[in-house]
DNA sequence: CTATAATGTAAGCAAGTACTTACATGCTTA
DNA sequence: TAAGCATGTAAGTACTTGCTTACATTATAG
């Protein structure tokens, strides 16, 4: 390698991290080249010698930030087969990542049409398979009976890690709110275990309307909706 | 009134809902003021003549907004006192605002923290009310033993309203997704009723750490968290 | 008819943007 | 030492942005 390394992290990631930061704090148009350039520690025209254009520098940085994500997910998936520690488990890290990157999800949420490219790959690459991960999981536990064998496992899982997303959001929105981080995530684990598991005495005036539920593959397929 | 008015809506308004619809698609700092300009049917100029300059544009858009919404929510608050049906309802209306302005409020999102000005009087005059009533009527129903007297309120309402909102945000992200809109809002509401109510068999399991239920303030204050 | 108010047109300015070109400097390897 | 490579500096181009100035047009009210 003939590349004089002054510090131990590559310009080109150097480049990409200062790029992350100040994308969380201008949002995506509004990171300029220079500015970039500069919280790297290099010249504008360095920035442009790594990166064909600013666009480039962009996909970049969605690929970086897929591969941190799955390194720290794929880092700790230890399963104790009880349901409601693992969910907690799962809950945890991604709300610590959320937590990490929130001004980056916000950026991707809000700009996320505006750059379809960027932001479907993240997601494509990043987050997808996450969820995958927690299907399969939820699946299991409901061929060995502990989930009720109609779930929309995958409805189920999409309101879930939804819970969690709005509650990092929400968090750094500048509201009083009376109760802590741990808290709202453990409710969610709470609502959501329970809300799956309709075996229980208030029978009838829910019972017709279990959209959660798919009844259409297990017996009664009438449309009553 | 010496004002020659070509058509029925004002200059002004029909500026503030360009600025709307150019905002939705290029962003708050996308949005530029000879775009809006043109799409309202005006020039650049006439739109300086009406606002001192782009800021108060914004301003006066955040305003509108809040005004529109908080109409939309007064037209219709039937309430029937069957839980699920209001929530239903609640969330329809909620779901069907958050689609009508979905870009916007995914723009809101995601510049929130750089405009704080007009996002947090857009949430502190727009949804924060909206929120509260559904707060009060919760609150209501726990009363009158509907729901556990130990029930945090709020925090559900948190849960509940972000459910909504991502369902409502994720079905612009193009990924296949098996379910509809209807299924999801009703499904969101299946869960959130039936998480709602711990006085079911399963007991030990998640008794004594449900975090949703305040008992801190009914007998045992100690600290098991 | 005339004054006034709302708008349009044309032109432009100062600042910032992405991106380029040309040339110089220093480090590392051979 | 010499070659090659990554970087820096300086300057600049072509374009966009928010916003302004000066002047002309139109329609309505009195």
């Amino acid at each position: 390698m003939p590349k004089p390394n002054p510090s131990k992290v590559s310009t080109k990631e150097r480049l990409i991290q200062a790029a992350i930061a100040v994308m969380a704090q201008a949002g995506i148009g509004g990171a300029t080249t220079r500015e970039m350039a500069r919280v790297a520690g290099v010249s504008e025209v360095t920035l442009f010698r790594h990166f064909q254009n600013k666009e480039q520098l962009l996909r970049s940085v969605a690929q970086y930030m897929t591969r941190q994500q799955a390194e720290s997910f794929s880092r700790s998936d230890e399963c104790t087969g009880n349901l409601r520690i693992d969910l907690l488990h799962y809950a945890q890290i991604y709300d610590e990542m959320l937590e990490e990157y929130q001004a980056l999800v916000r950026v991707f949420i809000g700009e996320a049409e505006r750059h379809p490219q960027e932001a479907q790959s993240f997601l494509q690459e990043g987050v997808i398979p996450l969820q995958k991960n927690l299907i399969a999981y939820l699946f299991e536990h409901q061929n060995q009976g502990n989930l009720p064998p109609e779930l929309d496992v995958a409805l189920a899982v999409d309101i879930f890690t939804g819970m969690i997303l709005v509650g990092a959001l929400r968090r750094h929105i500048p509201l009083t709110r009376h109760y802590s981080r741990d808290r709202y995530v453990e409710s969610c684990i709470d609502l959501f275990i329970q809300g799956l598991n309709p075996q229980q005495s208030l029978g009838e005036s829910l019972r017709d309307t279990q959209n959660l539920f798919d009844f259409s593959s297990s017996g009664d397929k009438s449309g009553d909706k």
